[in-house]
DNA sequence: GATCTGACTCATG
DNA sequence: ACATGAGCCAGAT
């Protein structure tokens, strides 16, 4: 059995959220179809909550919705953080304060 | 081991 | 355009 095996489903997203380069950015949805279950784009959010960090390998800070808008609340301290952190590895905003999904969604 | 909950997303009102 | 409901299923209590 080796660790894939593993119910670890959060283990599994990490790799994937791992695998964003900078200044990319991908939704919750669409790591849960890399994973090859596109219903579970909530466990991908869960995932990163209990994720060990931008430390530990898991920039969920490039994680988002859909939309691009980011998770309000719990984000690291603020959404704000969260958009200064994209900023500053060059991920363009909208004037509606989402990220520019249309030029920075990530695409394995 | 049943119940509740949830960084989502889609459909409907 | 915004609010609410429902579906999804694994983790925490």
């Amino acid at each position: 059995m080796s660790v894939s095996t593993r119910t670890g489903f959060f283990q599994r997203a990490y790799g994937i959220v791992r695998q964003i380069p900078a200044g990319r950015v991908a939704t919750y949805g669409q790591i849960a179809a890399m994973l090859g279950e596109p219903r579970k784009a909530r466990f991908v959010g869960f995932a990163m909550h209990s994720s060990p960090g931008v430390a530990g390998g898991v920039p969920c800070h490039r994680v988002v919705f859909k939309d691009g808008a980011l998770a309000p609340g719990f984000a690291f301290g603020g959404p704000e953080a969260q958009r200064a952190l994209l900023e500053d590895e060059g991920v363009g905003f909208l004037p509606d304060g989402r990220v520019d999904m249309h030029a920075f969604q990530w695409e394995a």
